[in-house]
DNA sequence: ATGAAAGCGCTAACAC
DNA sequence: GTGTTAGCGCTTTCAT
């Protein structure tokens, strides 16, 4: 292996030369620097990054700990993180979770071991209960839901206000009876909860009366398990003229059940989704979606981070809830028939 | 920072106990590793990877390197290389290239800084003229096509079989002319030329005439881009009865293109797609699919990359082509009505 | 079963 | 502009 040392002898120079060389210092002769460039390029030398971490106690990568890469919501909002984070010149390692307070937290352990700058976490399984242990003396920036105090930065989704929306959209289309998929209980103060007080509130605005009834649990936030219980809540004879789902990848495995019961969307039931993924735009019939601004909830996310790591003394902890957009498409289209 | 020093002196040992601890070295006394351990939890020591890495040379981390993290396709193989690493003590990290040449050169040569200890790629770049730039003394498994030979292990989907698998499996549903949208160019050696090669030996075989008219390149491997072609070729009265997309994803740009086109899927044109992604199962109609194995492909490269990680001595390079199954779904259904 | 010495490759801080 | 010194935190080697 070529070091540091390899060069510098070969160009005829200290260590320190070719350090300051390869890290584009001011300050180095136009030959000097020719001569260096020349010895790294005839010795193939590349710089040793364990070296340059243990030394300057950097190691210019992030962590972005997330539940699933394979989940469209997820795999798209990494892309995006990956992206700000590149604008910064830092690298992005990615880590899975399985959406477990377990994995969570031992991501958040081993980030501390110095291997990351900082540790963007979208976190499912955290509560109320663990607050006290992201109380960290590490750069973290929590990613999705406001679901607690704590001494870190959050980037939240639009999630009472996002929900409302939606569910104030299908009521305005003629929807009277709103199926709502409520995804799993992980936390207690999770994502799911908060998107059934936007379906309250905006029942409760429009004068109409909640059917517990059409509020259903499901085991997770997949296509599959949002198929499964549209399938069941239609064949126990569940009569409903909306859907609303918590996520698109669940509102993806509606209209899948839907069309195999032979339900027609948008004329028999109206459906949207939230998250906006790419994938909405492209069903049959398109989903209408709730649109957080992901390019601001990653922009805002990453520069959270950098900030908490480039300063000494840690900022007061920060808030922030991402915009959002209603995006119609075909599956609410019109109004119910009646 | 707490480290290996402040543990040792605080368990009164020496540093080199503690390191036996936290390796669980045997030959440690219970009430030595008991008292070691405990000093450990009081000041919250957390080993420091990078002076680990600088020590060892090994980092237990591999890169992998995909084009883009938000396509289902590399989500899912992500997902299952992480898994399949994991299983192993690995930690994964994931890179994007952008699916451009460039990129996946770079991150073939930042992998050299000893960042990882070696590094699946899944190119769609590179092509024979950059075989000697993979020439490197560095543990890398290409993933995805066998386009060149190379001083490299290979694991590379079945893309003429396959191919053929799913040509044949539209033509015994009668179809006649069946579009093909081959996606990009980038590389001379690709993979759309080779499932190029098995619709024309699918045809062969069958005695039918390829009408090149149905041969349409698309500028990417997206959703989007082949529901503009679709919509496209309609529009240009194309007439055709099948559809052979060279991934799933452009198979659901394709059902979503011809149901605005008012074309009936399968009754007027039979869809097949190839990947088998998990979106596949979920679309109105659900998609046919190759199957390739992902598990094997996954356990497959990252076992190939621990052998050469751990072996002195570099093995010959290897290569293994992915099994596969046809999946039928509604997209293939039936005959096709004449 | 435990420890002393040495050094992995790099760069911060400072001298010249 | 360039070089010297020192040391980041850990583990390999070898002694005891």
């Amino acid at each position: 292996m070529v070091t540091i040392q390899d060069v510098a002898k070969a160009a005829g120079v200290s260590p320190m030369t070719v350090s300051h060389v390869i890290n584009d210092h001011p300050y180095v002769r136009e030959t000097t620097r020719d001569k260096v460039q020349q010895a790294i390029d005839e010795l193939g030398y590349r710089v040793n990054i364990a070296a340059r971490n243990l030394r300057t106690g950097r190691t210019s990568t992030i962590g972005l700990a997330i539940p699933e890469i394979d989940r469209p919501y997820y795999a798209q909002l990494a892309a995006r993180i990956v992206a700000a984070a590149g604008r910064r010149g830092l690298r992005v390692a990615i880590e899975q979770t399985g959406a477990t307070k377990e994995n969570e937290l031992s991501t958040l352990a081993t980030s501390r071991n110095r291997l990351y700058d900082g540790l963007i976490l979208a976190t499912v399984g955290l509560g109320f209960a663990d607050r006290e242990l992201l109380n960290v003396d590490f750069p973290v920036v929590i990613l999705g839901e406001r679901i607690f105090d704590g001494p870190v930065d959050h980037i939240s989704m639009p999630n009472v206000s996002g929900s409302a929306a939606a569910v104030e959209h299908l009521i305005e289309r003629g929807a009277r009876r709103i199926l709502m998929l409520q995804g799993n209980e992980l936390s207690e103060l999770g994502m799911p909860p908060l998107r059934l007080d936007g379906y309250r509130a905006a029942h409760e605005r429009a004068g109409l009366p909640v059917d517990e009834a059409l509020l259903i649990p499901v085991p997770a936030f997949t296509m599959q398990a949002a198929r499964e219980a549209v399938v069941a809540a239609v064949a126990n004879g569940l009569t409903f003229d909306g859907v609303f789902c918590i996520t698109d990848s669940m509102g993806v495995g509606v209209l899948r059940g839907l069309a195999s019961c032979g339900l027609r969307v948008p004329e028999d039931v109206k459906v949207i989704g939230f998250d906006n993924i790419d994938e909405a735009e492209f069903t049959v019939p398109s989903l209408s979606s709730i649109a957080p601004d992901h390019d601001e909830m990653a922009e805002t996310a990453v520069s959270l981070l950098v900030q908490r790591i480039e300063q000494a003394k840690r900022p007061a902890p920060r808030e922030v809830e991402a915009g959002f957009r209603l995006i119609e498409r075909e599956s609410s289209a019109g109004r119910v028939e009646r």
